[in-house]
DNA sequence: TATTAGCACTCCAAAGAGTCGAGTGCTAAC
DNA sequence: GTTAGCACTCGACTCTTTGGAGTGCTAATA
């Protein structure tokens, strides 16, 4: 059998209908609904076709229909090769520039959560390809040093460092000397072994010290495996979409919402970006191999705030999803994101 | 009328069961239930009695008994009268002492939710009166400033100063100097305007940079006031508990529990700390006065890290809530947070 | 006088019966 | 190929029935 054109658009009526009622769309309506004048009987005739064809299901006999998840791929397909097409017009979602990385990522995630009323999220960057930029090493006790660390992009990370023995100014002077002359500019994926190790031999009698800075400076790009920064907002959305919202359903989506750990997985996962053109991935149903999202769609775009400080931000919600409006959304702060620094000069 | 012992202990018996089961008590059950060899009637009648003073009501006729707000209040001050006696044997929930005071909390709240079923949260600690410990300001760019501003307990804090002109390393060393002999050691509330108004006198052309860091010294002791820092963990236990898992009142708490500044807010009024002896705060209904709780109790205790840097930690729950176990957790992970600082010495 | 047995009564929850209507598939006619 | 028409299906809703848990009251009992 064949998707012809007419099937083509009775398919889309009932996609359409379906995602803004949530119930059981019947011949009746699509045969009123549309230019292509029809009786409900050929429409009937037509939806019997697309139901062997697996694009509609029946919840049961009697029903109208309701898109499979096939069905909605092909929507989702199509859409998002016309956007790709649109010129988009950038609504003016005020980013305002925060020095402080965090508050613009949870400010970002609110946004998106409040203008599309679903579940959203956003990882923090990973870095891929940062120059190191600055690295200092302050006194602060007796055997107590502070390393600061300082990645192109402003990324800070913090460390102290615990002495066996302590050490005096002087010495604090030479190794900051020698970590930033070895270690400044050098992209970080370069450190390499032997630089750490000749950077020790020259250090002498503090080469722990230095051991300690780089791992500092390893913690800096690999910001904490094990609880891996994600920021969400509006889980509370999921209770908009009755089909979510039952008592089991929901818990298990808020647990898995509130387990960060596993959503920067799944994240993780949608980061090798197979449609180069937008950035924009659409996973659903059980596309996202999180067994708690069977129900869901998940719909996420990578961001690259420049300087290879990459992330991802998304949204899930029920499969009957806006996937036109969310997918404004993402691109539009998606492109707002790619060109926080590059723009600013920040 | 009089609470006399029997009524006392019908009570307690119809408080208990009602706990565990969540369901209405009738008087057969009591009559069963224990020592006192009473029949349903006379039970009956004392049941009469205690709806009539007000500690238990009926949803309606013919239904068992429930406990009232005044009566979970009685039977939560008996507790806690107890608990203020028992020793507390404190059972072995690792706090394992990581540097960073975020995964502690993190690791802390995780602990409580899984420990009691009950949603949970934790303020980040404000500081009261600690001492500036050490200022560093590093030249990161011709004309960009790392400060960073290092407080007792070893809290941290980041800002990156942008300047109107380039600066000379000199200058840089100068206003180090300057900054450390006139702030450090200094208890944060004690600096003022007097002295910030002398050093940007001493500080000449660069008085600006001493303003940007006596902001961060600010912000490092009022940490995000629009956005207060609170950890939460176990935010889907309230689907355990079916009078607060209907979709109504799910999705009013869970927005609650998401909206962290009015989470601190909440936390915040329980700092005053009344009853000295414990620290344990219970709130039932409408108690805490934000008006989703109404149908939940909130249990907290400050704690203290040393140092005067105070939190809130505390649950959420259903009305019916195992009071005895919750506090139990409260109090031991108070005692640990209380000996954080000053046990190690870190 | 306090306690208890017994009984009539209440009311909710669950189960069952009936109705409605939206929707279908199929057939025959256009 | 399209459509009108019809019998059929099945969930959603309403109404009723039933059972049981629980009560309050009264009269008998210790």
């Amino acid at each position: 059998m064949d998707l012809d054109e007419r099937k083509q658009i009775i398919l889309k009526a009932i996609i359409k209908t379906y995602l803004e009622t949530g119930e059981p769309v019947g011949s009746r309506t699509i045969s009123k609904y549309t230019d292509l004048n029809l009786s409900s009987a050929t429409i009937r005739n037509e939806m019997a076709d697309l139901e062997e064809m697996g694009y509609i299901l029946q919840p049961h006999t009697s029903a109208g229909r309701i898109p499979s998840d096939k069905g909605y791929r092909l929507y989702v397909d199509e859409l998002i090769r016309e956007k790709d097409q649109e010129v988009l017009d950038i609504k003016e979602m005020v980013i305002t520039k925060t020095d402080r990385l965090e508050k613009m990522l949870k400010q970002v995630v609110k946004v998106l959560a409040s203008n599309t009323n679903y579940a959203s999220m956003i990882t923090a960057p990973t870095i891929h390809r940062n120059a190191l930029k600055f690295i200092q090493l302050s006194k602060v006790r007796e055997d107590q040093l502070l390393a600061v660390v300082v990645v192109e992009g402003n990324l800070l990370k913090n460390k102290i460092i615990e002495l066996n023995e302590p050490i005096d100014e002087e010495s604090v002077l030479k190794l900051n000397l020698l970590l930033n002359n070895e270690l400044c500019g050098k992209p970080i994926g370069e450190i390499n072994l032997d630089m750490i190790t000749k950077m020790k031999l020259q250090a002498g009698m503090h080469s722990q010290i230095v051991g300690s800075v780089v791992d500092a400076v390893a913690e800096t790009i690999k910001p904490d495996e094990e609880d891996r920064a994600v920021y969400t907002s509006g889980a509370n959305n999921i209770f908009r979409y009755p089909e979510l919202a039952d008592t089991q359903t929901a818990s298990e989506l808020i647990s898995t919402f509130e387990n960060k750990s596993e959503l920067a997985d799944m994240l993780g996962e949608f980061q090798d970006d197979d449609e180069e053109s937008t950035g924009i991935q659409v996973y659903i149903g059980d596309e996202t191999s999180v067994k708690t999202m069977k129900d869901c769609s998940v719909v996420t775009a990578n961001y690259d705030l420049g300087n290879g400080m990459r992330g991802t931000i998304g949204i899930i919600g029920p499969k009957r999803m806006d996937y036109a409006n969310v997918v404004d959304n993402l691109k539009t702060l998606k492109t707002q994101l790619d060109s926080v620094f590059n723009e600013k000069g920040k």
